[in-house]
DNA sequence: AAATTAGTCAACCGCTGTCAA
DNA sequence: CTTGACAGCGGTTGACTAATT
C-alpha cells in the first residue's frame, strides 16, 4: 500500500482507499451504474481519478470477487495459461472466475514465477490443456459460490468462529452481498448536492427517464448520451424491472 | 527485544487499443 | 485521415507484515 497523499496539481487523493470511499463508490455504482469513469468520481463525492475508481471497483469492490488463497487447481490454470499466453494477465484471469488480472499477476510474481520458468511448457498439448481449463473452471465456479455464501455466514457468526478472521472483508464492510448499501453523503460541494437532490434523483431513474431527466444539462447530454443509457438501463432493468 | 531482510499485494504510472467526431 | 477521450492492460512501486538474525 502507498501512503495516502494529495496530488498537488489536481487535488486528487492517492494511496489506500478508506472504508468511506469504498462505500461511496459502491453506493454510487449500485444506484447509477458505470457510465463514465472520468466524470463519475465527482458525482460520487470522491476526490479520486477515474482510473483509481475503476481499479478499485474492478479489483476489490465488484461483486463476486474471490478473495483468499489460490487453490491447487487455480495454480495449475495459471501455470498452464501462462505457458500458452505469456504475461497476458487479463486473459489468464478470465479463466479464473472471481480472480482479477492484478491478483493473478501478483500471485504469479510472488508464488509461481520460479515454477513457471522452471517448467515453461510441460507435455500438455493445447487441446488437452483447454479441456482441463474447462473442467477446472467449473470447479472454481462452485468453490466461488461457496466462499461467497460462507463469507456471509461467518461474518454474522463471528464470535463463535474460532478459525475465521475477526476482520470483516471488504465485501462485508462495504455491504456487497448482504444488501446493505448506504448511499452516504453527497459531499459538501454545491454541485454534488445538486446532483444528488435534483439532477439525478432516484425517482427519475426509477421511472425510466434515464437520460433526459437525470441529466438536463446539455453538456452532460452530449457526453453521456450513449454511454449512460446502456449501463443504467441494464442496472435498473435488473433492479426495478423497468 | 531490536534491527534487518524478505515477501506480499494494493495501487500507481505509462502505454496501447478503440471509438467517435 | 487525424485527433482526442476513455477504457483497459501490464510493469512497477512502496508500505506493511512476517521471518530471520
Amino acid at each position: 500500500m502507498r501512503t495516502p497523499s494529495s496530488e498537488k496539481s489536481t487535488g486528487l487523493k492517492k494511496g489506500s482507499w478508506s472504508l468511506e470511499e469504498d462505500q461511496k463508490l459502491v453506493s454510487y455504482i449500485k444506484r447509477y451504474g458505470i457510465w463514465n469513469w472520468s466524470l463519475m468520481p465527482k458525482y460520487a463525492g470522491l476526490s479520486r481519478s477515474g482510473k483509481s475508481c475503476r481499479l478499485r471497483w474492478m479489483n476489490y469492490l465488484k461483486p463476486n470477487i474471490k478473495r483468499g488463497n489460490f487453490s491447487k487447481e487455480e495454480e495449475e490454470i495459471i501455470l498452464h495459461s501462462h505457458s500458452v499466453l505469456g504475461n497476458r494477465w487479463s486473459a489468464i484471469a478470465t479463466r479464473l472466475p472471481g480472480r482479477t488480472d492484478n491478483e493473478v499477476k501478483n500471485y504469479w510474481h510472488t508464488h509461481l514465477k520460479k515454477r513457471g520458468i522452471a517448467n515453461p511448457s510441460d507435455s500438455n498439448t493445447s487441446s488437452t490443456f483447454e479441456s482441463n481449463v474447462t473442467k477446472n473452471t467449473q470447479h472454481v465456479n462452485y468453490v466461488t459460490d461457496n466462499i461467497v455464501t460462507q463469507s456471509s455466514v461467518t461474518f454474522e457468526d463471528d464470535s463463535s468462529s474460532s478459525s475465521s478472521s475477526t476482520t470483516p472483508s471488504i465485501e462485508q464492510e462495504v455491504g456487497i452481498n448482504n444488501n446493505y448499501y448506504d448511499i452516504g453523503s453527497p459531499g459538501t460541494v454545491e454541485d454534488l448536492q445538486l446532483f444528488w437532490t435534483q439532477l439525478c434523483p432516484i425517482e427519475n431513474l426509477e421511472h425510466g427517464n434515464i437520460y433526459q431527466d437525470a441529466f438536463p444539462d446539455s453538456v452532460f447530454q452530449d457526453s453521456f448520451h450513449d454511454s449512460i443509457s446502456h449501463d443504467l438501463y441494464s442496472l435498473y432493468n435488473h433492479e426495478f424491472g423497468i
